[in-house]
DNA sequence: GCTTGATGTTAACAGTGATTACTTGGAGGT
DNA sequence: ACCTCCAAGTAATCACTGTTAACATCAAGC
């Protein structure tokens, strides 16, 4: 994301007075306070006008910067599914079980969605923009969900019944559940500490999950799904 | 919900003349205007002010009738939850194994979800409003759940090992699972089509998570999620 | 038949996203 | 050193929103 930011920042030249005409970073400014009001408030109650008011600018002054709104929470979307795809990418080509990294996996994910909220909220849907206007967020958000599809796949290989089709449904179903987790989480349905915590929360359910997932019952469930 | 509707309408005395200065029905007419928007354009598009116009009323005209906007999309909110939890509550009952049923629950739950997607969304948390602040609308959905709970209670009721801390979490995932493949589906995330219909996609899914409830491998897994 | 209260309407306020036309001032070529 | 150009700021304005206050209407009950 941030497409066109500088490889040298051109401005700032004079480093004391911060209060020139043109502010010096702007667009990095409006990011970090869309980004506080976000979290303070959620995505719906953002309004670019508050934003360009806590930056100290004019109202129209984002508008030099982003083309609407929608582009400027895109920016802090797609954002954040670049972070999560990273941070998802050191696990899955960690050195432990695949069953273990998982877990591990799962973990993250949830607690990537409990520690910003709001964003992970916007994200998913919760500002009602369609990612698919906005290639890019469409992209990061797809390669967010490799990691864990890798390591499913590989997590099944040694498997015999072990087709395509199957790694792909197992594939699903994790980031279902794992998706769900953090929604329930994200949008107070469920509380993590009347559930002995979100560590022993998560480990539960995805140990449960993982285990379920290599059985000869799981296998036996799979097959008679088809009919 | 719609707390207020009279039991006899005392209204529409003359038949004929839909256009008197009382509109007759202007509660309900809203509510289904507001359906049909909210269908449409989400809930974080629909308009009070739109609404009324459908309806042909003034544009404070609603206020007579609902708090607030959010109040409006409180009720369809509230009778969603009522009404999944209706058709849940049927299949629960049912005398399927508790195993089928636990299958059949999931393939409505996800048919109400991609039915009305939008109303699902608006039902967890997109528009921003907090159920907390509507209780009946926090009690439908809490009694929503229920009937999940009670056929996992009873799928793993014949097992050794079975403490109530093991189904709780075990309704958690199934709840999770679920819910996270309805949102992936609601904001298009997935594609059901391109999964062999929502049907196949849904039962093996369900049945592979099903199956992995009961199985050895998932009570080794939970009991290794303590430590 | 008069009063009353629920159910409408009109007018207004503050806040929003967005567009247009303007100003400013720093960077780079000559 | 100057001068031009254009990215990055501003002010004014439009259409729209949720919400409130004050006023109008009409059906029903005493």
């Amino acid at each position: 994301m941030s497409p066109r930011s500088p490889a040298i920042a051109p401005r700032r030249a004079r480093d004391a007075d911060a209060r020139a005409y043109h502010h010096g970073d702007l667009r990095n400014a409006l990011l970090a306070h869309a980004r506080t009001m976000l979290e303070r408030d959620g995505p719906e109650a953002v309004s670019l006008r508050a934003v360009a008011r806590a930056a100290g600018v004019s109202q129209t002054a984002p508008y030099k910067h982003f083309a609407s709104k929608d582009d400027l929470l895109a920016t802090i979307a797609g954002d954040g599914f670049l972070e999560l795809a990273a941070s998802q990418r050191v696990i899955a080509d960690a050195q432990d079980t695949a069953a273990e990294r998982l877990v591990l996996l799962g973990r993250d994910y949830v607690g990537f969605a409990t520690t910003t909220p709001q964003r992970y909220r916007l994200m998913f849907g919760a500002g009602g923009i369609d990612w698919r206007a906005h290639p890019p967020v469409a992209e990061a958000k797809a390669g967010s969900f490799t990691p864990v599809k890798d390591v499913i796949a590989e997590h099944l290989a040694g498997e015999r019944l072990a087709s395509g089709a199957r790694a792909e449904v197992a594939a699903i179903a994790t980031w279902a559940l794992v998706h769900g987790l953090s929604m329930l989480l994200v949008d107070r349905t469920l509380h993590a500490d009347e559930q002995g915590g979100e560590h022993a929360l998560v480990g539960a359910v995805l140990e449960e999950h993982v285990a379920g997932l290599g059985s000869q019952a799981s296998r036996r469930g799979a097959a008679a799904a088809v009919r």
